[in-house]
DNA sequence: CGGTACGTTGAGTCATATCAACCATAGTGG
DNA sequence: CCACTATGGTTGATATGACTCAACGTACCG
């Protein structure tokens, strides 16, 4: 069996990749091993749609997928990337509303699938993993207030300096300073709520400041301390 | 014993006002309207400050309460308002962090104060609590992404009639179709995300065309259709 | 080798911010 | 009672950041 086929044992990966199924009990995991379904995605598809009823959420094992809300002129806003360890859809699992974001993978994926059932079950049972889950739920409610305020109050190139620093800070850099995410201009842009022309102009803008080097798609950060002056981030 | 000086009963309030807290059991209510601390507070007083750690939430019996975030060049971003039934600051109790938002009184408030202690045992005791809790925080999650992709994609003046109509779904009209909330043209500029003055101007605009009246900082809503056009609400 | 998706650059336009002046209102204190 | 002050509202002029449109370059892929 090759490696890529393993099947994850969630008692197993849930500790080591910081999984939130960490604060289940054994008879839980067990449970949970049985009922989850595991899946592997390519690049570009889509785990669930904006508007649809999810029977059950996503646990990502590895690989790196996009969450997005489509506007009204069909332009995409990226809420936010789940990697190694997260956990998605499980907002609409809870509250029991249509899914109000489309997951797409921008990365190879193999994550598993959890039934809603169970973990409805693991909150009546578990009062330790509801809490944590609501300090989940919490934690995110707070870096969207965040970058509420950020995408409502500053310019363009200042959110620009400011999302390759998160993206430092969540994805991280290889040996030699290159992001370890792939985006394309207009990944970038939707994230950041602009368009691509304009991500594209000061990209460079900030290569011809030495901030940062470009080669394609691939991105080295070479001066965070600029970055972190021009996003002007608190903290 | 005046009115305005009752001790609201939980038991009681809680069904009525619809708060989080109808999911409690007769002895967890005895144990909240045990411990809890009744205030009162005139508008333009703050209940907590961004960066503080805080001891407890509030569940607001009366009045309105707008929790913003201070950006960094002090421009206040108001994230949401909190009225008869809402609980606020329950998110930094629950993922034990600072503050991230200020609250603020925008019509004078009567509020009770909830150890924070009690929040967590309530979470740990009845698990139908917990669950609600965790599909409240969700919606507002879902709120809050929605809001992110209209700040990032719609004009300013979309998102003034979309907060108008926000308003009228939240607060209500009065019998002359006035909006029940009273705000300053600068605050309605901070939940946009736009200057004061090009507040007072696209609000002049709607008076020409037909689709509000102005009385100083009352509003009044003539034409909601024209308004969902301008918004290109989604729904 | 054509096709498709992505990246880049330039030019022109427009929505919105900024700056400045002025008015209206209400509360305050002498 | 009247200046005095503070706060909020309004309007105009001006500046500019960012978007749009358009053309073209590049790279990979079947």
């Amino acid at each position: 069996m090759k490696e890529e086929d393993s099947f994850p044992i969630c008692d197993k990966c849930a500790p080591e990749s910081g999984s939130i199924f960490r604060y289940l009990n054994p008879a839980e995991l067990e449970l949970l091993n049985y009922r989850k379904d595991f899946r592997k995605f390519r690049r570009g598809s889509v785990l669930y749609r904006e508007g649809s009823r999810i029977s059950g959420f996503y646990c990502v094992h590895s690989g790196v997928i996009k969450v997005y809300k489509t506007g009204f002129d069909g332009k995409e806003q990226i809420i936010r990337f789940a990697k190694t360890g997260d956990i998605i859809a499980y907002r609409s699992v809870l509250s029991s509303e249509a899914a109000c974001t489309t997951a797409k993978v921008i990365a190879d994926s193999r994550v598993c699938f959890i039934p809603a059932d169970i973990l409805i079950s693991f909150i009546k049972s578990n009062p330790v993993f509801a809490h944590e889950l609501l300090k989940l739920a919490c934690h995110e409610l707070g870096e969207a207030n965040t970058f509420i305020t950020d995408i409502a109050q500053k310019t363009v190139r200042e959110r620009l300096a400011e999302i390759l620093l998160y993206l430092v800070r969540d994805f991280g850099l290889d040996d030699n300073d290159y992001l370890r995410i792939s985006l394309t201009r207009e990944e970038i842009a939707n994230i950041i709520g602009t368009a691509t022309e304009s991500v594209i102009r000061l990209l460079s803008e900030f290569k011809n400041d030495g901030f940062v080097e470009l080669q394609g798609r691939r991105i080295r950060i070479l001066d965070t301390r600029a970055l972190e002056n021009i996003s002007n981030l608190l903290v």
